[in-house]
DNA sequence: TCTGGGGTCCTAGGACCC
DNA sequence: TCTGGGGTCCTAGGACCC
């Protein structure tokens, strides 16, 4: 017998984190439309209130919304990730003081397990929210609801109805009903587009109308995930608390170029960039690789240029997390993919990456009965770490990568500084 | 001129085995 | 002329998330 949960669960969301990250550093970013541009200043990631009154969509592409955001007066940000992860953590950390169980979600939503507090659990939710704006300046938003799926959706609640003061709980049923049929179906987390065109196809165009449809139903309109969605709409909770985060089972370090990617050199000098970075991320945590995959393609927004893609992987034995067995079996692979014309030019790639699967913990590695022979060992890794480390990051890089980055680099042109993280960057007052 | 990056999970279908 | 069935594993691709 599946029986609704009871326990309550939090999910609190930072409100337009990014902008309200830059916000907490320049004062004068208040009140205005402000966005914060996806790597390569592409698109638009995040917008302040005033940019999504002004009809600034989620992933709108810088090009297409110049006028409107000249016509507004707009101010547009490259991302600076340094600052938001370590923003993050300060959220995070605040956290602790409210519950002894929490998952941290995503850069700027962790889910807060409220069991136990009864009928204070909205003062505590308060509580939680004026402590991260004390402790960090960043607003927020609670919801609280017997499930993630339900949490997700009355935090949604709590960011658009001023009604509910920034915590709406939705434990109690005729509120959560009153909500759940106000609410569209496409907004629910984990109805995307093409669910939801979907579900609007069976009539059901509320949040209401999709707890209310069979399970079996949803299994029919899309698979065993919907019809698990339909139950959490239910109150019956089958997405569980990770309050240990699962091991990961891969890691990627993807690009696009500044400028399209002619030649086979570049290409490999961005290649081995990537696979530098990936090497990076695994030993900080600890983790060893058994498959590389590089991939790069062709811009695909311009179907009337030539239009060439290619994905290679290679087999890692022994596992490795070494920079340069990667960038080696990085460049092996792109060869293998490389199509040039026969002056030696390519297609022009705009987007290259390295991703690396069959990630395990160092330790796990299991023995081979006739290791080769690594010259390159560990410690090199360790000196290039703390020489990059000391002395800021890619100081020292592989001849591959080399200096010169020109030809393929990421545009970042409007970064603010690193205010958190470096001491060369701290904000200046002065009186 | 200019369209992000890093993840997870699920399914279908092919290869392979006995 | 007739040519199985059931299981597992792997991979590619789709959908979704922030």
């Amino acid at each position: 017998m599946i029986v609704p949960s009871d326990k309550p669960i939090a999910l609190i969301d930072c409100n337009n984190f990014y902008v309200s990250c830059e916000r907490v550093f320049d004062p004068r970013l208040h009140g205005i439309p402000v966005i914060v541009l996806s790597n390569n200043d592409g698109c638009a990631v995040a917008r302040s209130d005033e940019s999504k009154a002004i009809g600034i969509r989620m992933g709108d592409p810088v090009f297409k919304i110049r006028d409107l955001m000249k016509r507004h007066g707009v101010v547009a940000l490259s991302s600076n990730y340094t600052l938001y992860g370590d923003m993050s953590r300060r959220v995070v950390d605040t956290l602790h003081d409210f519950s002894p169980r929490f998952e941290v979600y995503s850069i700027d939503e962790t889910f807060v397990d409220l069991s136990g507090f009864g009928s204070r659990m909205e003062a505590h939710a308060t509580a939680m929210r004026a402590a991260v704006r004390r402790a960090t300046g960043i607003p927020t938003c609670v919801g609280i609801a017997p499930t993630k799926t339900l949490s997700k959706l009355a935090n949604y609640a709590a960011k658009k109805n001023p009604i509910f003061g920034g915590v709406c709980n939705l434990m109690r049923d005729d509120v959560r009903d009153y909500v759940m049929q106000r609410i569209p179906v496409g907004e629910i987390w984990g109805v995307g587009r093409a669910t939801e065109a979907k579900l609007i196809a069976q009539g059901i165009t509320t949040a209401a109308q999709l707890r209310d449809m069979p399970l079996a139903l949803g299994r029919k309109v899309g698979t065993v995930v919907l019809e698990r969605l339909v139950a959490e709409l239910r109150g019956v909770a089958c997405i569980d608390f990770e309050d240990v985060p699962p091991q990961r089972k891969g890691m990627a370090v993807t690009r696009s170029a500044g400028t399209p990617m002619m030649t086979f050199d570049v290409l490999a000098q961005a290649l081995s960039a990537h696979a530098t970075r990936a090497a990076e991320k695994l030993r900080q945590h600890g983790l060893v690789a058994g498959t590389i995959t590089v991939f790069f393609h062709t811009n695909k927004h311009k179907p009337e240029r030539p239009q060439h893609s290619a994905s290679r992987s290679v087999r890692l034995s022994p596992m490795s997390n070494n920079t340069f067995e990667l960038v080696e079996a990085a460049i092996a692979a792109a060869r293998r993919g490389w199509k040039g014309d026969p002056s030696g030019n390519g297609c022009g790639y705009t987007k290259a990456g390295v991703v690396l699967d069959d990630l395990i913990p160092q330790e796990d590695v299991p023995a081979m009965l006739f290791p080769p022979e690594r010259p390159r060992n560990a410690k090199v890794m360790d000196a290039l770490d703390a020489i990059n480390d000391r002395f800021g990051k890619k100081k020292m890089v592989t001849a591959r990568e080399g200096f010169d980055k020109k030809a393929w680099t990421t545009k970042a042109d409007m970064r603010s500084p690193r205010y958190t993280t470096r001491i060369t960057e701290l904000p200046v007052i002065r009186i």
